[in-house]
RNA sequence: GCCCCGAUAGCUCAGUCGGAUAGAGCAGCGGUCUUCUAAACCGCAGGUCGCAGGUUCGAAUCCUGCUCGGGGCGCCA
């Protein structure tokens, strides 16, 4: 069993190993030099391999095989490992033996399978989802969820504190235009339903446009003249008045009137309870608890025009407020010239909030990438007045996640045919459907472990495979990249697919299942690693630590999603060409389920960080 | 016009701090089933790493210029 002191990850273990070598060799003023430790990509070079040599070689002017040799020469692995090489240029291979490749897997089969706390104390808050109210969720809204969500739920696997913040889009003119244009139709709000909420933000939207940008340009046209102008300012009327309208009605919902107040909660209830109903198809940890909307942050934007000002880090520019930075022509606004607070302000109240008021050394905004711009302005903004300190002193991080864009098969992003947006509820729904379609399917094969099984767990099972393939699908790839979405590659049960890695988990189960044991019952069992196919599963288990840690640091869920399927791959050679259950020596036999054990709950733990459930048979 | 992002096999994508012969999946071709779940495994074939220079013992990776595609750019959010 493990201590809690031992690590489990055969880099740490070398790379300690390879420093006090170097340091042997060359003195202590090289006691620091990193050796370079790397799982090797061929096996031909071991199983890690030490690439220090070259470069340190080039700086001592000296020939890196030799100073590899000399290096090698004062290591000592002899307990974990077979004698180190030099090869080619000056790499250093070095062969883990099996007793020490079993030793480390004793060190990470505990509920921790070899990840490390993080030594940060502090909180981590991700925005994420950014719903707006009156509007149902589309696909634009897919990605910052799905992707939030599984980087909130590996943080809290590294023993972070994790503040999930959804920042909703549910104050000001947008929305009053909204209950103004309900108001106007005479629409029942206690009968409300999202339909009329979606036609009455489009409505809403389409005055605005035409009030606002179309008269306006159309005005300043040369080409307009006396006749066209009153043409257009009278088609411009009535969207005027509904503008001005609205704005009346925004005047009275800040100024808390009840009869708006509540036309302005019965507008959220209705989005919300949709919204809820999504997330739990997506199986997402987001519920009434992360709601901290732009109305939260109302109260706080006097303040951080304030601050701004006393501090002298905006000025005014055209009667309206700005931050000016040095390195770009474009000043941030974060004041209008009539007085009015523009959405920089309230993301700077937010930045100053999750930093200050809830202590967080990271703040990850989890928004698509094409408002790149506006967040580096935020950060850099909230650093020249300083909001990037926490209560206590410590440095906070802002970073912005720019994921791309979901396209349909033409490469533009993805509509319906009729060019309207795809709601978020009817996608989830078809890939549940498609899900539940293949498990009830393949359960009435005779010989599938779910041949009989109750409707109501192949139901489950298939919601359950359906969400796996469409997060999967999304978090496999670099953020940054777009990607064109298609639900016949992503669902497939062949390849790089969630159902894949949901397949390869089942298949360990039935194992237990077929052998009628409790795995807990294996603790005291040995494992011993031999085969070649069962070292590279060995070697695979214990790099799942330094996995989550790479991937908590770069925030690339991709790299955990390539980690699991490596993994299961590793496992399937395995399982294909070592015996497990009709094993004859009986201590081959409990090494091997305990391989097969080890590679279940590593599945299930990493599926369980992207937000995908593992089911115990398929 | 200015700024940002992307380009790797027919298609979809990985590629760690610059490291050994650039790797997967899909599609194609050929094998392995009285199965430990074949939703699998093994093999073959497939490359101007967008182009041109440069730095380096070593470049898909770093630097410069360019091409193509996408996005953004002061009083909307």
């Amino acid at each position: 069993m493990s201590s809690q002191t031992a690590s489990a990850d055969p880099i740490e273990l070398l790379e300690s190993a390879f420093r006090s070598a170097i340091a042997g060799a060359l003195g202590d003023d090289y006691a620091e030099t990193d050796p370079i430790i790397k799982a090797s990509q061929n096996p031909q070079f071991g199983d890690y391999q030490a690439n220090f040599a070259m470069g340190l070689a080039k700086k001592l002017g000296r020939k890196p095989r030799d100073l590899a040799q000399e290096v090698v020469d004062a290591l000592d692995l002899s307990a974990v490992a077979e004698p180190a090489e030099v090869a080619g240029p000056g790499f250093i291979n070095i062969r883990l033996k099996p007793e020490a490749l079993g030793r480390l897997l004793d060190a990470m089969d505990d509920d921790e399978l070899g990840v490390r706390p993080d030594p940060d104390p502090h909180s981590v808050a991700i925005d994420l989802c950014g719903v707006n109210v009156a509007k149902q969720m589309h696909v634009g809204h897919l990605r910052s969820t799905i992707i939030g969500d599984a980087i909130a739920r590996i943080y809290e696997r590294r023993g972070r504190k994790v503040f999930r913040e959804n920042h909703l889009g549910d104050w000001g003119l947008p929305i009053a235009m909204v209950i103004d244009q309900l108001r106007r139709a005479g629409t029942d709000l206690d009968r409300l339903t999202l339909t009329d909420l979606d036609r009455a933000y489009r409505d809403a939207q389409l005055s605005a446009k035409a009030d606002i940008r179309g008269l306006a340009r159309a005005m300043e046209s040369p080409h307009a003249g006396p006749h066209r102008r009153a043409e257009l300012e009278e088609q411009n009327a009535s969207a005027h008045e509904a503008v001005e309208s609205a704005k009346r009605t925004l005047v009275r919902l800040q100024q808390g009137d009840p009869e708006i107040r509540a036309d302005w909660e019965k507008l959220i209830r209705v989005t919300m309870d949709a919204v809820y109903e999504s997330y739990e198809l997506l199986n997402v940890k987001l519920g009434p608890e992360n709601n901290r909307g732009e109305s939260f942050f109302r109260d706080r934007l006097t303040d951080v025009i304030d601050a701004f000002v006393r501090e002298g880090v905006a000025e005014e520019d055209e009667g309206a407020l700005v931050v000016r930075f040095e390195d770009r022509d474009r000043p941030l606004l974060i004041r209008k010239s009539d007085g009015g607070f523009l959405y920089a302000t309230t993301d700077l109240a937010a930045v100053r909030f999750r930093v200050h008021d809830l202590g967080a050394t990271r703040v990850i905004y989890v928004v698509d990438a094409r408002q790149r711009d506006h967040f580096r302005d935020i950060f850099d903004a909230a650093k020249k007045i300083g909001w990037d300190r926490t209560a206590d002193g410590a440095a906070a991080e802002l970073v912005h996640i720019p994921f791309g864009a979901v396209l349909g098969e033409d490469k533009r992003p993805l509509k319906t045919r009729s060019g309207e947006n795809i709601t978020l509820r009817s996608l989830l729904i078809e890939a549940i459907e498609r899900g539940t379609h293949e498990v009830i399917r393949r359960s009435e094969d005779p010989a599938a472990p779910t041949h009989g099984a109750p409707l109501e767990e192949l139901k489950r099972t298939g919601k359950a495979v359906g969400i796996a393939a469409v997060k999967y699908a999304d978090l496999s790839s670099d953020l940054v990249r777009d990607y064109v979405f298609n639900f016949d590659r992503m669902i497939a049960f062949e390849g790089r697919t969630g159902p894949y890695l949901q397949y390869a988990h089942a298949r360990v189960c039935s194992i237990f299942a077929r052998a009628e044991m409790d795995p807990d019952s294996l603790r005291e069992v040995a494992v011993l690693p031999q085969e070649p196919a069962e070292k590279s599963l060995a070697l695979m288990l214990l790099r799942y630590g330094s996995i989550i840690a790479d991937t908590a640091r770069s925030l690339e869920p991709h790299r955990l999603c390539t980690y699991l399927y490596d993994l299961a791959d590793a496992y399937s050679s395995f399982y294909q060409q070592c015996p497990v259950l009709k094993a004859d020596d009986p201590s081959i036999r409990g090494s091997r389920l305990r391989l097969c054990d080890l590679t279940r709950r590593v599945l299930e733990d990493g599926l369980d960080l992207l937000g995908i459930e593992a089911p115990r048979r398929m």
